[in-house]
DNA sequence: TTCCGAGTAATCAAACTTGACTACCAGCTA
DNA sequence: TAGCTGGTAGTCAAGTTTGATTACTCGGAA
């Protein structure tokens, strides 16, 4: 699973109501498109998907007010909550190599309450370890790691990224605890979305017209 | 583009000539399957398609000797091989963030001579820095960085991420320096695969019987 | 007045990926 | 000797991703 359906259904929650250029528009703000297959193509195959299967909801909407085709709006419905937040849940949990996941997560975390994020963050961790004890074990029976050549630099490689990911989350738990960020619950959300006609501060670069790279 | 080309290439490459099944258990060797798209599915694909296009020569071979449905063995192509070189150059070199190309490129990395794959990964190191300097410029106004709220912290994962990724090659410069491994033209290479028959002595459970998950 | 460029919003075909399924053979066992 | 199990080898439909392309509107220049 990619990050795209966890991605675009937090945008849309976050709106309310939002139109697919509004969630891309976000996603690009968060730099998704730089880490994520949050493309284009893919965001708006995801919101049709998700409301063929009922975890979104579409609305028709006349000719835009800006320019540009009809838009079509989406609201997010309880089992698209429901998905939504397994999906945030095990995304902050598993170790599964996908930095996009992870990335993904951490944009929303803050839906969660903060206990629930540090358990979650926690479980994450042991997850981790136990997968690097898994592996050093396989890879690197008694003879030696020498055995493998060059091809145990990869092992190597994904050891190193796991021990670091796992330092990293320590340091993310640590400043979780020490306060920082709005969790829910706990006031006034940072919001993480582009009001309807604000600029982006962050843009990387041009804005799309007509989208030919 | 994944890293399922390069992978398939360079395991036909080795072989001189193999049918799916057969990369199919090497790039299971080298644990592929677990951190790259490289499944049954997906390793046909690449084959036919590449055979399509040149890169690949697709020999029809009769029912095979061991069982199962005739095969087709394939070999690669002169076309072919300039594909793979510049794929693992490549792949080497830049910093696209997806951990899995890199890997890929490390199990190839000895087709280079020594010279050549050490300039390629200072190159790599080069544009981590690069990226690394243009993202902190361009998220880190001067106000500070607590303006981004907990979507700093994505910025911040990759940020560490990078940092980790450019430590770590420059650690395998430092090896491939010091004489590790036996690079192009340094006589008898490492051979990574399995040859017909062989057990496969990491094979991390079962055999895929039906390959029912 | 017409045309052009830029921004808004979305679609489409082609390629790729996934996971389940098929087909075949050999050796054992009941 | 009929059936079962397990390994070999690959196919297929459904779903996803990609990159290019379309369609529309507005404002200004010619």
């Amino acid at each position: 699973m990619s990050a795209i359906r966890l991605l675009v259904l937090g945008a849309v929650r976050q709106h309310g109501r939002a139109h697919g250029y509004q969630v891309r528009n976000d996603l690009e703000y968060w730099g998704a498109h730089e880490w994520s297959n949050a493309k284009p193509g893919s965001i708006y195959h995801a919101l049709k998907q998700m409301a063929k299967h009922g975890l979104l909801l579409a609305h028709e909407i006349a000719p835009s007010t800006a320019g540009g085709p009809p838009r079509t709006e989406y609201e997010i419905t309880e089992k698209g909550t429901e998905e939504y937040f397994t999906l945030l849940r095990g995304s902050l949990t598993a170790y599964d190599q996908k930095p996009d996941i992870l990335s993904a997560a951490l944009g929303f975390m803050v839906d969660l309450e903060r206990g629930e994020a540090l358990e979650l963050l926690e479980e994450r961790v042991r997850s981790i370890e136990a997968w690097r004890a898994a592996v050093t074990e396989h890879y690197t029976p008694e003879d030696g790691p020498e055995q493998l050549g060059h091809i145990g630099e990869i092992m190597n490689f994904w050891v190193t990224s796991a021990d670091t990911g796992a330092e990293w989350t320590r340091g993310l738990i640590e400043r979780i605890k020490d306060g920082a960020y709005t969790f829910a619950g706990e006031g006034e959300p940072f919001v993480g979305v582009l009001v309807e006609g604000e600029e982006n501060p962050y843009a990387t670069g041009e804005k799309h017209p007509g989208d030919a790279s």
